[in-house]
RNA sequence: GCCGGAGUGGCGUAAUGGUAGCCGCGCACGACUCAAAAUCGUGUCUCGCAAGAGGUGUGAGUUCAAGUCUCACCUCCGGCACCA
């Protein structure tokens, strides 16, 4: 009886391979090289938790195969050491940071020891050793040279407990990120890093990158790029203008009041001007009052006030337009000024009804007939129709009209006359149509909708200007109908969930749908223009450029992204580079004085003025200036904890150097990062962060790549047993170390691997890793079956199962599909099993495909049958595409598509050959009686169509 | 509200448009054992004695054939949210 000793085993091998250091990546190297790259975690007091090791555990496996593969693998592991938890313990304790992380890294670098990662231990970095932060100071300095890093008094989200400015970034809700507790909105002079400078640059580059659709589409919607047009509104009486941003200019006949921002300077320059001073005074001092809680709360209602006495000119047709001063205008967002266009943008809409403005509608949808699509050189005529829908309150059934002549289902529906009332002519239809009279409004269904289609009957192309009537039946009174309609059509009641195209034909039908249940709100979509003078009929594509260029607008492109607030007043961060003099002003530290080392303080609490904890140093703050010797102060903020993350993986490809970040030649040969998996709540911070610094060294020339990250995946979040989130406050976090210690490391790696799809989130469940455990110890069993001797070898359908194992295993590491991966390896672990021999060549290339995955105890068995040398130093096994099929394939029998069975034949076999071997087989021959048709897909089905 | 993603046995999940439920957990029964655990074997979608029928969130559609493709809807998860 072979036992499965875990701990020995583990403890051996990894061992052996600390030794031997197994995993280093040479530099120089004449091999192609890999790196792979997972994000270095901040090392909190709690130790590693159970999440860590998926992404941890998928990159190990993704690097175990590209060294089989040949390749010098670069896979490093490092700590972001700067932070608030640290802080805070140490404002707490009084233990110095600097002592707490060095206690909390020994106790993750073991964890992650004793868990057998390949990692390349000998290029460990740590954000907050002096050597490292020395550079991530210089590459600020260079962005302070570029103009880059730039101070300014900007309102900031100051987070009332930890008396500390947040980025946007950190602000959630309204709250605090990290300590959950309120924030408010105060002005502070702040270092600020122009990553707007950079917007479109991230943007557009992001089609030259490998990154899952989701984290690209999460960072375009984050970065927000839109494209718009700013356009001058003259204000009337006065040689000045307002200057609006909008991205539908198509819409501009539909303007129909200004708004600005409560921070607009027009406000000053007119105040006198403006007959309601006072009132708009008051209003604006309230608005800016708000925190940001009150500004976001949920529900709000609009407010504003107008500016009387000021009026602005619409450029496109001269109309005096009222403006409005409203807090729901961002001054932070385009320029602080919109048109109100309240029939097409809700917010406007809300604001028009609220303070009764006028909606004027511009643009409708249109739609091309699926059916009968307009046929070119036909004449084209106009018609203006209503469709009434008649809905039965009893079941909610809908009146439709099923035509006797075409396979059409349509509401009652007619041409509308000019001057005619919509109501009545609605009303009309489905009384002559349908012979229902008492009919009680419900609504109109919002404006009209255009539509365009070949009206065969009349041999033209058709306009329809439609609009919708809604009307609930109060009885069900019917009047007769005329002959002429009754051989027309059927009328037919159908359950809401069957008006559907193309059911119902009509083109109209899924605008209308969309209108059912929600109350008159404007149309937002892009449609074709009406009441828009010479622009009527253009699509809103079109009519938004021409439209700008009538009114000599300018295209612009905005961005939502803001930028970065990069101060922090705290004390655990790396010092900001920075000598404020007097008389020379903001001077970066000289080079040969980097880096500019923390110093020691007694207490780590920010001063109640909310400076720094180092501003009360007096002998660290006060220094000589560089430029003109006099007395000058040091900068007292320091970054926050983005900064060393933003370019640690550039350091790993040359961890001890002291003259610069990194030496040319290995980034050269390192970067950029091959395969980069993560998770997804980096994606909008520190993904981007690190995007942005890596652009700006690449315009230094000093990185040789433009993006850091060739390809970038995310792992899905496990969750405590119970599907909630992990956290200490909940006491539901799973400790590795636990696990390692009872069932072993391989077990825990195999079973955070097979507990489900990859990149999808999944709650924790020790109950089912005992199946992995179990695995192992049958795998370990297998050894006894081995057999060097050839005559014993196995079948060949083992090696064509071998063969599509090898194929299944490869392409699976390959799209993270680990869990079906090990599915496979357990598949063939079951088949070997079932023999008395396996030969060493097959056992060897199982234990190949296995040792990513659990790498411990598949050394152990590979140098048990013989192996003198690691399995991590053998090929990665290739499968012969000629033998992953077996030559009898099954071939499933249906009838009309309902299988009876299968029948084994050649995979080459002829329809006819499987015809008759499934007439013969009793059990399914009995189903096959007449068949109009044969469907037979070779190797795979064959289908008996009857035809009923 | 907008943008992503997902809905399949008791549970985690698997299925190039071609026998739905592979692999694993759990459960049941059997073997071993004085007994239990462990291990091994057999079974395990639902209804039905059976023959058979039904079945992948709901409703339509395309197809010889749909978990998979199309449309509409419902629910859950994640992100953004007055960005004009």
């Amino acid at each position: 009886m072979i036992s499965y000793d875990h701990k020995k085993i583990e403890k051996k091998w990894q061992s052996i391979w600390e030794k031997t250091k197994a995993f280093k990546a040479r530099f120089p190297s004449r091999k192609k090289k890999f790196y792979s790259l997972i994000e270095f975690p901040y090392p909190s007091g709690d130790g590693l938790h159970v999440g860590h090791i998926r992404s941890n555990t998928a990159m190990d496996i993704i690097s175990r195969k590209r060294r089989a593969e040949g390749y010098n693998v670069l896979y490093p592991m490092g700590w972001d050491a700067f932070g608030l938890p640290t802080e805070n313990y140490a404002i707490k304790t009084g233990i110095h940071p600097a002592l707490v992380t060095k206690q909390n890294t020994d106790i993750f670098r073991k964890q992650l020891k004793n868990l057998g990662f390949s990692f390349d231990w000998d290029r460990e970095i740590n954000t907050t050793d002096p050597k490292y932060y020395k550079w991530t100071q210089w590459i600020f300095l260079q962005l302070f040279k570029k103009g880059l890093a730039y101070k300014a008094t900007v309102p900031i989200n100051w987070c009332l407990n930890c008396k500390i400015g947040l980025a946007n970034e950190e602000v959630v809700d309204g709250k605090c990120e990290r300590c959950n507790g309120p924030t408010e909105k105060r002005d502070k002079e702040q270092w600020m890093l122009a990553i707007t400078k950079y917007a479109e640059r991230l943007d557009k580059d992001l089609d030259s990158v490998d990154y899952l659709p989701r984290i690209k589409t999460q960072q375009r919607n984050w970065i927000g790029r839109s494209v718009g047009a700013e356009i001058d509104f003259k204000i009337k009486g006065t040689d000045q203008s307002l200057k609006v941003f909008t991205t539908r200019a198509d819409t501009l006949y539909g303007a129909t009041y200004l708004v600005i921002a409560p921070e607009h300077k027009i406000l000053n320059t007119f105040k006198s001007r403006i007959d309601n001073a006072l009132e708009v005074g008051m209003y604006v001092q309230l608005a800016l009052n708000q925190n940001e809680i009150e500004r976001v709360a949920e529900n709000k209602e609009k407010t504003g006030v107008p500016l009387k006495g000021l009026k602005a000119i619409n450029p496109l047709n001269g109309e005096e337009l009222p403006i409005y001063v409203a807090d729901y205008v961002l001054s932070t967002y385009g320029t602080g000024v919109i048109m109100g266009v309240p029939a097409h943008d809700e917010r406007d809409y809300e604001f028009a009804q609220k303070l009764n403005l006028p909606i004027r509608e511009v643009v409708i949808p249109n739609r091309i007939d699926k059916n009968n699509p307009p046929r070119k050189g036909k004449k084209i005529v106009e018609r203006k129709n209503v469709h009434a829908i008649v809905r039965n309150p009893k079941n909610g059934k809908v009146l439709c009209l099923k035509w006797k002549k075409q396979p059409w289902i349509t509401f009652p529906m007619g041409g509308v006359e000019d001057g005619e009332d919509l109501v009545e002519a609605a009303r009309r239809e489905a009384r002559e149509e349908t012979g229902y009279t008492n009919l009680k409004l419900v609504k109109v269904m919002g404006g009209q909708a255009r539509a365009e289609y070949f009206a065969a009957h009349k041999n033209e192309n058709r306009i329809s200007y439609t609009n919708a009537v809604m009307f609930d039946l109060t009885d069900e009174f019917q009047e007769g109908r005329s002959q002429k309609e009754k051989d027309s059509y059927d009328i037919v009641w159908l359950p809401k969930n069957e008006i559907a195209y193309p059911k119902i034909v009509h083109a109209e039908l899924d605008i209308w749908l969309s209108r059912w249940d929600k109350e008159n709100v404007s149309f937002v979509g892009d449609g074709v223009l009406i009441n828009s003078g010479k622009f009527d009929g253009l699509d809103s594509e079109k009519a938004r450029r021409e439209i700008t260029e009538f009114v000599k607008g300018k295209r612009v492109i905005k961005f939502k992204l803001r930028d970065w607030v990069f101060s922090r007043q705290r004390y655990w961060g790396e010092p900001i580079p920075i000598i404020n003099c007097k008389k020379c002003g903001l001077l970066p530290v000289p080079l040969k004085q980097l880096p500019v080392l923390l110093p020691d303080v007694k207490n780590y609490k920010p001063t109640d003025n909310g400076e720094s904890p180092l501003s009360n140093i007096s002998s660290w703050v006060n220094v000589n200036c560089p430029k003109c010797k006099g007395k000058a102060k040091r900068e007292t903020d320091v970054m926050p904890n983005w900064a060393g993350s933003s370019w640690y993986f550039l350091r790993y490809t040359d961890p001890a150097n002291n003259k610069e970040f990194a030496g040319k030649t290995a980034l050269k040969y390192f970067t950029p990062v091959d395969w980069y998996n993560g998770g997804m709540e980096h994606t909008t911070l520190h993904l981007l962060y690190s995007r942005f610094w890596h652009k700006f060294l690449y315009d230094l020339k000093l990185v040789p790549a433009s993006e850091p990250y060739k390809k970038r995946t995310s792992h899905g979040l496990i969750l405590a047993e119970g599907g909630v989130k992990m956290s200490k406050s909940k006491g539901n976090v799973i400790n590795p170390d636990t696990i390692v210690e009872n069932v072993g490391a391989d077990t825990l790696r195999l079973y955070e691997m097979f507990m489900g799809p990859f990149d999808q989130a999944i709650a924790w469940n020790e109950d089912s890793m005992i199946g992995c455990r179990r695995f192992l110890e049958r795998v370990i069993k297998l050894q006894d079956q081995v057999t060097s001797n050839k005559s014993q070898v196995t079948s060949k359908e083992l090696g064509i199962l071998i063969n599509q194992t090898i194929k299944k295993v490869t392409d699976d590491i390959e799209s993270m599909r680990f869990n079906t991966a090990v599915s496979a390896l357990m598949i063939l672990s079951n088949e070997f099993e079932k023999r008395e021999y396996i030969s060493k060549n097959e056992f060897e290339t199982f234990l190949k495909l296995l040792s990513p995955f659990t790498p411990h105890i598949s050394e152990e068995l590979w140098q048990k049958i013989g192996n003198k040398r690691s399995v991590h130093l053998a090929k990665w096994p290739i499968f012969d595409k000629k033998k992953l099929l077996n030559e009898k394939v099954n071939v499933s029998v249906s009838i009309d598509g309902k299988s009876r069975g299968i029948v084994s034949v050649k995979d080459n076999a002829t329809e006819k050959e499987v015809i008759d071997l499934a007439r013969r087989n009793p059990e399914i021959g009995k189903w096959i009686k007449e068949h109009k048709k044969v469907i037979y897909v070779k190797g795979k089905i064959i289908n008996f169509v009857t035809g009923k």
